[in-house]
RNA sequence: GGGCGUUUAGCUCAGCUGGUUUAGAGCAUCUGCCCUACAAGCAGAGGGUCGGCGGUUCGAAUCCGUCAACGCCCACCA
């Protein structure tokens, strides 16, 4: 066995071997459930540090779930990502010279499909490579004809409750994929912008400003190239500035037409000029104006947000000075520098500020979103928040970390109908049918809605179906619902753990939530951990236009499986951010290292066969370790059911590299080319079984080759279904006894140190009680029992007790004296702190007596050790 | 503009139903060691007035108030 681990060749040994055998697949049987789903990954995704580490918790709660006896079931899937996967197709049609415009629907899915079929799994692939133990014998698509089933038959069934309705709504657009998107995925970007005060001139021929004698009205605003669409300026009727407008008209600058001003308390005093420009066709704020007072729509943008103004030119308006053919067919952007240019040139521009305000981006596009009045299917939302807020606001599904209950319950507090209709081909397409005829009499905004048809399956007749499919999360948040037929359902849900990012708290987790309970009457899930998001070691989000963002498959080719697991997890709490570096997986990997030469170290004893009991020190040392394996596996134990993985990896991390190896091996290590007794040897392998169950779920990999090589196993056995060790005595008295012996080894050690003593020389050691042989053993000295402390030694105290070493030629005086005067000095300053609490009355009256009995102890221990130091001290001075 | 959270050693974090020998861990740092399990290692050491101020209390990292910095979420001020 070579001195380091390599972990490549045993891990896709084992991984196969797993696979091989079945080990991951799960069917219902008498044992407690513990069922986790995957959150699908986009199918044509690559694996990112993200899902590391969502992947790597999740896996480890699987695991070891099964270790603990539990049937564990994690289902693998991959997301279609409608929007995403569609941008991704009709970018590489494009690089093929094809646009998307010149393909039927059935030609641009076929596309997708292949597509999909050929990048899609990928990550799935990549998950192996993870150690990941999904059932992959249940691996689903959100679009697989199970799940797409599923998806229709609830749309269906919401649409027949009344749950969902069509209605021409101000929706977020995405001018880029020309589709209409949820509030969620409008991102808000604060902006550089500027503020635009233009001149809206009073019809009424004599009225001005009486403060400054304009006859105009000034409206600021950030979105000039809208004007063409102003249908009234509104004002505050209380706002005294702008009292002179009242019941006036104004006429839009360039545009020509002649609007009215109109009066609502929604303009805010005070703000810009008060006079608000009102744009219903574009601008959520002002559809609801000209919903409140009749006032029509123009709307001025094309579906890809380029100007439309053959309805301003129709106007034939007679004060038009602006030339509307030259902004005809414009982007939006263009057409907002172009027209401040020409509206100055006629002076119709007061001044141009700097202003910073928000503006929606498209999360997926990442183009700004244009609010556009459109046709869109809805779920009426308010219901679902009913049922979804109490079990998260009274724990009966818990959220870790505990904060995330408020983000929650402020969005389920405000919440709005979920616009579910995407004007995509790469999705579920809506099962609402028009009847063909009727269809071309009305054309689709006023077809009538008692005749649509909402069928899972095409009805008899001349029909058309809606051309639009369902927002992703449509069908996401059926994923635990869909993912099992009727009869698994009963066994496997509700699913046990979810793992997700906080950042699809709303998008998903809300929505799994609501459809749990709306379908089965239950909750999705019974715990939810929110893991943070990687960045960088200087706290950066990792992108790829940064280059910070290591890719994973490279990270396992240099430390390992295990290795990058250990890394993501060490410093990973639920909920907070990862401050993600290279050392963290180099940490993995030296531990990797450290286990490995445990191994190997006991496997490279020879054995005496016939000492069959243990006996002397050994015997010390393997009782001790019982106690000190127990008191880690309980705590390994407590901090898993609070989800705290990090810590509880820590606490085997310390349990192998502290006690495991700096102690125990050490203490039964047989003298050079002696063999260890067989008691021993056999309870120390044991012992290495027992940890590496307890580190099997964090570090896979590594754990099921030493166990497969600690002894004989049977064929097809695997540390996957053994079982973690239940014993949780302790010696208390031995735990004790073992800590007082270390301190004394390392004040031996620490005055080799000092003294520069090399190790293979034996000192001797006196002290006043008796010790454990292992202090010989571990500290290379010689007890010697007695009181009597030669004139030059070195001296170290334990507690109270103080021990010496002889030591003629290496004591410099001054320097001891130095170092007791120093400690002499701290514990009269801790004893006097100690006084003053006794000595105050009010606090021996209020404090508990077992708080009081502990600073008498702290004081009498404090001044015997004073009392030792002072003897010492004057030993020296003579 | 609301709401939430964070602030403890160089870094990442525990500790916070007030009292556990005058604050702990891992990593990093420094010193000395290639001693036949491991230099991807071993032994030892240094390092913090617990963000500031004020209060409650016999006693505060822990409770209350306030200020500051940072982060996140939500919101229609054009």
């Amino acid at each position: 066995m070579d001195s380091k681990y390599n972990p490549t060749d045993i891990e896709t040994k084992w991984y196969q071997y797993w696979l091989d055998n079945k080990l991951f697949h799960s069917e219902p049987d008498g044992r407690e459930p513990f069922t986790v789903v995957i959150p699908p990954p986009n199918v044509t995704g690559v694996l990112h540090m993200g899902h590391v580490l969502n992947e790597t918790i999740q896996d480890v709660l699987v695991r070891r779930a099964r270790l603990e006896g539990k049937n564990a079931c994690w289902v693998p899937g991959t997301d279609h990502a409608s929007i995403a996967t569609e941008a991704k197709v009709i970018k590489r049609l494009k690089e093929q010279g094809i646009n998307k415009s010149d393909l039927t629907r059935e030609q641009f899915l076929k596309h997708a499909w292949d597509w999909t079929d050929e990048h899609g799994g990928i990550i799935l692939k990549q998950l192996r490579t993870l150690g990941c133990s999904c059932d992959w014998d249940r691996t689903a698509f959100t679009m697989d004809e199970t799940r797409s089933k599923a998806v229709i038959r609830t749309f269906c069934d919401l649409y027949k409750k009344g749950l969902i309705y069509r209605g021409l709504r101000m929706v977020n657009w995405d001018p880029e994929r020309q589709t209409a998107l949820s509030d969620e995925e409008v991102i808000y970007h604060d902006e550089h912008s500027k503020f635009y005060y233009l001149r809206y001139k009073v019809v009424e021929p004599g009225v001005t400003n009486p403060e400054t004698g304009a006859d105009y009205a000034i409206v600021a605003t950030t979105r000039p190239e809208t004007i063409f669409g102003d249908i009234a300026v509104c004002i505050n009727p209380k706002e005294e500035k702008n009292q002179w407008l009242k019941g006036k008209h104004v006429i839009v600058p360039g545009v020509g037409r002649e609007i009215p001003i109109i009066e609502d308390r929604y303009v805010e005093i005070g703000f810009g000029t008060g006079c608000l420009k009102v744009t219903p066709a574009h601008d959520v704020n002002d559809y609801a104006l000209g919903q409140k007072y009749g006032l029509k729509t123009i709307d001025i943008f094309t579906a890809d947000a380029h100007l439309n103004l053959e309805e301003v030119k129709a106007e034939n308006l007679p004060f038009k000075t602006l030339d509307l053919d030259k902004f005809h067919s414009m982007d939006r952007f263009d057409c907002r520098k172009e027209i401040v240019v020409d509206l100055q040139e006629l002076g119709l521009v007061e001044k141009i500020e700097d202003y910073d305000n928000k503006v929606g981006y498209s999360e997926r596009t990442n183009v700004p979103i244009e609010p556009r009045l459109s046709l869109q299917w809805f779920i009426k939302m308010q219901h679902f928040a009913d049922i979804a807020l109490p079990p998260v606001m009274n724990d009966d599904i818990v959220f870790y970390p505990t904060k995330y209950k408020n983000t929650y319950r402020n969005w389920l507090e405000g919440i709005k109908d979920w616009c579910i209709s995407r004007q995509l081909w790469w999705g579920h397409r809506i099962p609402a049918y028009y009847e063909a005829d009727l269809l071309a009499q009305t054309g689709l905004e006023n077809y009538p809605n008692d005749e649509i048809i909402v069928s899972e399956t095409k009805p008899e007749g001349n029909y058309v179906q809606d051309e639009g499919a369902l927002d992703t999360w449509f069908s996401s948040w059926l994923w635990p619902i869909s993912l099992f037929n009727d009869e698994e359902r009963q066994y496997y849900y509700p699913t046990s753990d979810l793992v997700t990012g906080p950042d699809i708290i709303f998008f998903w987790v809300a929505r799994m939530i609501m459809a749990g309970y709306e379908y089965v009457g239950k909750m999705p899930f019974k715990h939810v951990y929110f893991t943070g998001i990687v960045r960088d070691k200087l706290g950066r989000k990792m992108s790829k236009s940064l280059g910070n963002s290591p890719d994973p498959l490279d990270l396992i080719a240099r430390y390992g499986a295990d290795g990058v697991r250990m890394g993501i997890l060490l410093s990973a709490p639920a909920g907070n951010d990862i401050l993600y570096d290279d050392s963290l997986c180099e940490q993995g990997r030296n531990f990797c290292n450290k286990i490995w030469n445990c191994f190997r170290m006991v496997k490279g004893l020879t054995v005496d066969e016939t000492q069959g009991t243990l006996q002397g020190t050994n015997k010390m040392a393997v009782d001790w370790f019982r106690s000190k394996l127990n008191e880690a596996a309980a705590e390994v134990d407590d901090l898993m059911k609070k989800y705290r993985l990090s810590e509880a990896l820590m606490t085997i991390y310390k349990l192998y590299t502290d006690e495991f190896s700096g102690w125990y091996l050490e203490m039964i290590k047989p003298a050079y080319q002696q063999p260890i007794d067989k008691a021993t040897y056999d309870v120390t392998l044991q012992y290495f079984d027992e940890m590496l169950r307890l580190l099997h779920p964090f570090m896979p990999f590594i754990t099921e080759e030493l166990w497969q090589n600690i002894t004989p196993r049977a064929p097809h056995a695997s540390i996957m279904t053994a079982s973690l060790t239940t014993d949780t005595t302790k010696d208390e008295q031995l735990l004790h006894d073992i800590a007082f012996t270390k301190e004394v080894v390392a004040g031996v050690r620490n005055v080799r140190a000092s003294k520069n003593i090399p190790p293979k020389e034996k000192m001797t050691l006196i002290s006043p009680v008796a010790l454990s042989a292992l202090v010989d053993k571990l500290a290379n000295c010689e007890v010697q029992v007695g009181s009597t402390k030669p004139a030059t030694a070195a001296s170290f105290i334990v507690g109270t007790t103080e021990f010496s070493i002889p030591m003629d030629n290496f004591v410099n005086k001054d320097e001891e004296i130095k170092k007791l005067k120093a400690d002499l000095a701290h514990q009269e300053g801790f004893l006097k702190g100690v006084l003053a609490k006794l000595g105050n009355e009010r606090f021996v009256a209020n404090a508990k007596p077992e708080v009081v009995e502990l600073e008498r102890k702290k004081k009498a221990d404090a001044e015997q050790r004073i009392a030792t130091i002072k003897a010492s001290l004057a030993a020296l001075q003579q």
